[in-house]
RNA sequence: GCGCCUGUGGCUCAACGGAUAGAGCACUAGCCUCCGAAGCUGGUGGUGCAGGUUCAAUUCCUGCCAGGCGCACCA
């Protein structure tokens, strides 16, 4: 059942070089793509192009030998009943066109398999971490946190369903300076609560949830010296649902204040110190991370004795390698761009290598309201959070939103205008491609069944490009993975509702002959598994009605 | 000053280094006696600037211009 077209293509266009002598010169080996348009058949080698300068041949007659080796071996070892022809177009690419078969024979396996035939064993079951959101428990989440969730969450997704062994973990600062700043806001504003005057400093955190929070722990009767960590587990309550609204789950919940009990980091440290990383300078403890190609050493104990973040984060992201995790994920904001390179040098200094962690920095969603950026100041509590985008746009939308443009890509979201035309959002062009399927689906008569189905009867070029369109999940899926970048799913369910609607619009699925409404609904049936099975790893509902 | 991200039609965005740079919105001309018109078809309109590498550059490199974000013994 492995669909191995791609190698057999490759293996047969290197037996026709080696027959020609040429096969030496191609270093880099022979590439074998989807042509951008399907114009252009349904694989092409730009190999031609790339043997043009070496053999200072022209390219379109080093194209034409090549096919014409090509044809005499697809002929010799039975490939014609695959491959209906191999021809130069353009400049000198080489482009092979497949027989109909072929595509009837890849729908079956779908309508057979649902999506169990879209998978691709790239993971083999790698125990992969990816961390992501782990927001600190002092306020609730904002548009960038909701962003980094839409991504993170979508990527493991992604991952899992190419079989690696992931796992979703939230690093929860709950502890530190934060938590007591937010400790000694609170205990300000009981005294608020309580009558007494105050003067509430700029530093501290402004949002009206607060009062909410003094008033709960004074119901509750909580002690001074308690606030903070009251207030963060109310605060990471809240958290947890906005996060579970939005469909985003996570396996663990990594508590800093945990690591800092456990003596990991003292382990850590101890590890770098026999390595020869640590030294003391200015009073201060210093980890070399020049070592690993850092700009500047880092210190990790400051001069006061207390330790700046990063010496829990050395020891948390070691802690992860001990876990068993082979590969980590991190999701940053752009504010912390300038942290990779150390923490990328602490786990080098451990002995893992720079690739076991990938950090996907996710840029900044910046909001608009009415046409006007909001400025967002965590402190002052003036930010849209995720909620505020739930309650206006609904999950779905959010979701899709925040997945449409390249990670690394600013995004612009003005909330009147995602509400305003909330109808006309992409979502719902490809959310509506999958409804019009299921009512197709429930107009067709019950009679009709899969059994002597004859899909050969599907020779229209809607009805092929379709196909062909599903096909590409699989290239999609690999392309999210070797880019880090969950968004080309979006595009592409875009691109596939665009080839349903399409097909839908030129011929009718209800009605025909029987083999054809039989075959039609077999190929509409195929495009809602993959649509579903895109909209899934995108966490957006498949609706059946709208 | 240094680092990262981004410059593509009026607006928001696509395009593994490939073939005629694609969509949506807006503007505009059409398509429902027929499975969902939240759809389809046509029209207008575009790669910031200057070099370089390449058979081929929106894509890679250098410089410039413009915008965003970072550059702590903060977290």
């Amino acid at each position: 059942m492995h669909d191995n077209i791609q190698e057999k293509l490759i293996a047969l266009v290197n037996l026709c070089l080696e027959d020609l002598g040429w096969l030496k010169e191609c270093k880099d080996g022979v590439l074998l793509d989807f042509p951008t348009d399907n114009r252009f058949g349904d694989f092409t080698t730009n190999i031609a192009l790339k043997l043009s300068k070496l053999l200072k041949r022209a390219p379109q007659s080093i194209a034409a030998e090549l096919v014409a080796s090509l044809q005499k071996e697809i002929i010799k070892s039975n490939l014609s009943d695959l491959i209906s022809q191999v021809k130069v177009e353009g400049v000198g690419f080489v482009n092979f066109y497949l027989n109909d078969s072929y595509f009837h024979a890849r729908l079956r396996e779908i309508i057979t398999c649902g999506k169990e035939a879209l998978r691709l064993d790239l993971g083999k079951g790698k125990k992969t971490l990816i961390e992501f959101v782990s927001a600190n428990p002092t306020g609730c989440l904002s548009v960038a946190h909701a962003r980094q969730a839409a991504v993170g969450d979508c990527f493991a997704s992604i991952l899992s369903f190419l079989n690696f062994d992931i796992s979703r973990e939230y690093y929860l600062n709950d502890e530190g300076n934060q938590i007591n700043i937010l400790g000694n806001s609170v205990a300000l504003r009981l005294k608020e609560l309580q009558g007494e005057k105050i003067d509430f400093p700029e530093n501290y955190y402004q949002g009206d949830y607060i009062y909410d929070i003094a008033r709960k722990a004074d119901e509750a009767k909580i002690k001074n010296t308690e606030l903070g960590d009251f207030a963060a587990d109310s605060i990471l309550k809240i958290i947890k649902d906005e996060l579970k609204d939005f469909g985003v789950n996570f396996d663990f919940w990594y508590s800093q204040k945990e690591l800092a009990k456990s003596g990991k980091v003292e382990w850590a440290f101890k590890q770098l110190k026999e390595q020869g990383y640590l030294y003391e300078q200015d009073g201060a403890l210093w980890f070399k991370s020049t070592a690993f190609g850092d700009d500047k050493d880092r210190v990790i104990v400051k001069s006061d004795g207390s330790q700046t973040y990063l010496a829990p984060d050395i020891a948390y992201h070691q802690d992860k390698f001990n876990r068993g995790f082979s590969w980590l994920i991190n999701l940053w904001g752009p504010d912390h761009h300038g942290y990779i390179n150390r923490i990328k040098a602490s786990i080098e200094a451990f002995g893992h290598k720079s690739d076991d962690l990938s950090v996907i920095i996710v840029q900044l969603a910046t909001i608009f309201r009415d046409g006007k950026p909001l400025q967002m100041s965590t402190r002052r509590g003036q930010y849209i959070t995720l909620r505020e985008v739930l309650d206006e746009v609904g999950k779905d939308a959010a979701r899709f939103f925040f997945l449409m443009r390249r990670t690394s890509s600013h995004l612009d979201f003005d909330l009147e205008v995602a509400k305003k035309q909330s109808a006309e959002n992409p979502v719902y062009y490809v959310q509506y491609a999958h409804a019009r399927i299921c009512s197709i689906l429930r107009s067709s008569p019950a009679a009709l069944t899969d059994s002597d189905l004859n899909l050969s009867v599907l020779k229209e070029k809607e009805e092929l490009d379709l196909i062909k369109k599903m096909l590409q999940f699989k290239v999609v899926l690999n392309i999210c993975l070797i880019t880090c970048d969950p968004y080309m799913v979006t595009v592409y369910l875009q691109e596939l509702s665009e080839t349903f609607h399409k097909f839908y619009d030129l011929h009718r699925v209800l009605g025909q002959e029987e083999q054809v409404t039989c075959a039609r609904l077999a190929l509409i049936k195929g495009a809602k598994i993959v649509l579903a099975a895109g909209l899934e790893l995108l966490g957006i509902t498949q609706p059946e009605k709208m």
